[in-house]
RNA sequence: GCCCCCAUCGUCUAGCCCGGCCUAGGACACCGGUCUUUCAAGCCGGUAACGCGGGUUCGAAUCCCGCUGGGGGCACCA
């Protein structure tokens, strides 16, 4: 049998890092198994769903890498891939549930309910659903439709006796007694199906075999399996993961990180570090190894392998990984890395719209003598948007180290001038006046090289000051010595 | 309240199923040192964990029981 897995987005919002882990792993074993990934837009939540969530949610798996072989926009053969689209199927299903007698209409209202919930709380003993809409007789229904109740529709779950076991991937059996089960409502008093209805019928209709979801579902799996029985379906193997914790050891929150991938895009990651990384975050493939390509993940993975504990998502390491993909990046395939640094120039107001063939060329450039300091797209701007700038703002504590000595200014000046007659100025000609000005002051050359850096970058930290001179150029160069030598100046008049 | 899941360095984890090779391994972070014009990267070194209590056994991180702690479910949400 072919393995079939899918990953069912809610479009109500961006594609979470927790979702995206969790398709992830479905992807992998579909591609490890040469079966076929599907996605399911489960948009029953009309209020909330929207289209641009939808496609932004594609996009975000795109750029990702998870493919999908079948899914809302590419179709497939167990189309529709919206829920909404498939009303007519829960429909029928909801009624071959009734003509057996597995399912029941049940006209409690909302407020009646409420009241049976309250009062098992009251006396300290689980609510569970009384159950008395069960036994209706045609003319009690009659008398309930003319009053104007509108019935939903609840499975059958009383007469079930018999412990049922979930046989779990990665936790192995875990059994629940049926006596904690009640009917539950799977169709609403408008027709439209439950959660835990439609994602039944779905996974059943669209031959899903197997299921990789948050341990959030796994109590809700016995009442699942009781309708695969009613149904006279075999359910999907599953697997259920624990999920993304956040450093505060909560629910992967807004609170303490970005939450979407969209977000990390934003920021200059690379998809296949962030891949990687989630791989990490269940399982080690071997004892002694960080780093895997996609091919390699997919070759290796087995549902069996995966962590049963909660991760605690740790971006320092992100962080660290994806400086290991980026240096790997540096020769292979600069381009990368610049389109990676694109968004955050853009967010810094350094870049507008796309570069022109130029501006793409400078940026190369940039990251090319920025070099292993980028570990993440953003740095761009923390170690380099002085390239990027008309004049320099001094950092203050940058400037009150290496910018505050008066005798400073003759020395800037005297290579201001020495730039501005050399005829190119590139990383060794740079080198050698800094040099010589140094040894013919008797100076070290750190005495001449952090101020000039400071001069020319703001900065105290940053890439190696010949390269950055050559890349800035001449003129520019000389303008910020000037404008160094100025400062230096003004502040000993001030002073 | 009832039910379910989970538990090794600060973090991700290896080891656990099939007890001894574990003086518990690797990685991130952290702390030194080295290289160096700064930073980053690199290299060398270091600190750091089997939640607790009982068993079983010659021997337990590994098996059993209990406890504690964390998470989840018990919706006309997904």
């Amino acid at each position: 049998m072919t393995v079939r897995t899918r990953y069912a987005p809610s479009p109500t919002g961006l594609l979470h890092i927790g979702g995206a882990w969790m398709a992830f792993f479905n992807w992998l074993f579909a591609r490890s198994q040469g079966g076929a990934f599907v996605l399911r837009i489960e948009d029953t939540d009309r209020a909330r769903s929207t289209a641009e969530y939808e496609r932004a949610i594609l996009e975000d798996f795109q750029w990702l890498g998870i493919t999908w072989d079948e899914g809302p926009d590419v179709g497939g053969p167990y189309g529709p891939y919206r829920q909404t689209e498939r009303l007519h199927i829960y429909q029928a299903a909801a009624a071959t549930l009734l003509a057996r007698g597995a399912a029941y209409h049940c006209y409690c209202t909302t407020e009646e309910l409420e009241t049976e919930r309250r009062r098992a709380r009251a006396e300290q003993r689980p609510y569970r659903y009384s159950g008395r809409c069960r036994e209706l007789t045609p003319a009690q229904r009659a008398a309930f439709e003319r009053e104007g109740r509108r019935p939903t529709i609840r499975l059958r779950l009383h007469a079930y006796d018999e412990i049922i076991a979930v046989d779990d991937l990665v936790r192995g059996r875990v059994e629940f007694d049926p006596a904690h089960l009640d009917d539950y409502i799977i169709v609403r008093s408008d027709g439209t199906p439950l959660y835990n209805f439609a994602n039944v019928v779905d996974d059943h209709e669209m031959a899903i075999t197997h299921v990789i979801r948050g341990v959030e579902h796994l109590s809700n799996t016995p009442k699942q399996w009781v309708m695969y029985r009613a149904l006279g379906w075999t359910p999907p193997q599953v697997a259920h993961l624990a999920n993304i914790l956040g450093a505060d050891r909560k629910k992967l929150s807004k609170r303490t990180g970005d939450t979407a991938v969209r977000d990390y895009r934003r920021e200059g990651f690379l998809p296949e570090a962030l891949l990687n990384f989630f791989a990490l975050m269940a399982w080690y493939p071997e004892e002694h190894r960080e780093i895997y390509s996609v091919p390699e993940l997919v070759a290796r993975f087995r549902i069996e392998d995966l962590g049963r504990a909660s991760p605690v998502f740790d971006l320092d390491k992100l962080i660290w990984m994806n400086g290991v993909y980026m240096r790997s990046l540096l020769e292979r395939d600069p381009d990368r890395i610049v389109e990676a640094c694109l968004p955050a120039l853009r967010e810094a107001g350094l870049l507008t719209g796309a570069p022109d063939a130029a501006q793409r060329a400078y940026i190369s450039r940039v990251v090319a003598v920025l070099g292993e300091r980028i570990k993440v797209g953003r740095d761009i701007v923390a170690y380099g948007d002085f390239f990027f700038r008309e004049t320099v703002t001094y950092e203050p504590e940058a400037a009150r180290r290496y910018l505050s000595d008066p005798r400073l200014a003759d020395l800037l000046a005297v290579l201001r001038d020495r730039v501005a007659a050399v005829p190119v100025l590139d990383a060794a000609a740079a080198e050698g006046l800094v040099r010589g000005l140094a040894e013919e002051r008797g100076l070290a050359a750190r005495e001449i090289v952090h101020p000039v850096r400071v001069a020319l970058t703001g900065k105290t930290v940053g890439p190696g000051l010949f390269d950055l001179m050559a890349l800035l150029g001449r003129e520019r160069v000389a303008s910020r010595l000037d404008a160094a030598v100025a400062f230096l100046r003004h502040s000993r008049s001030g002073a």
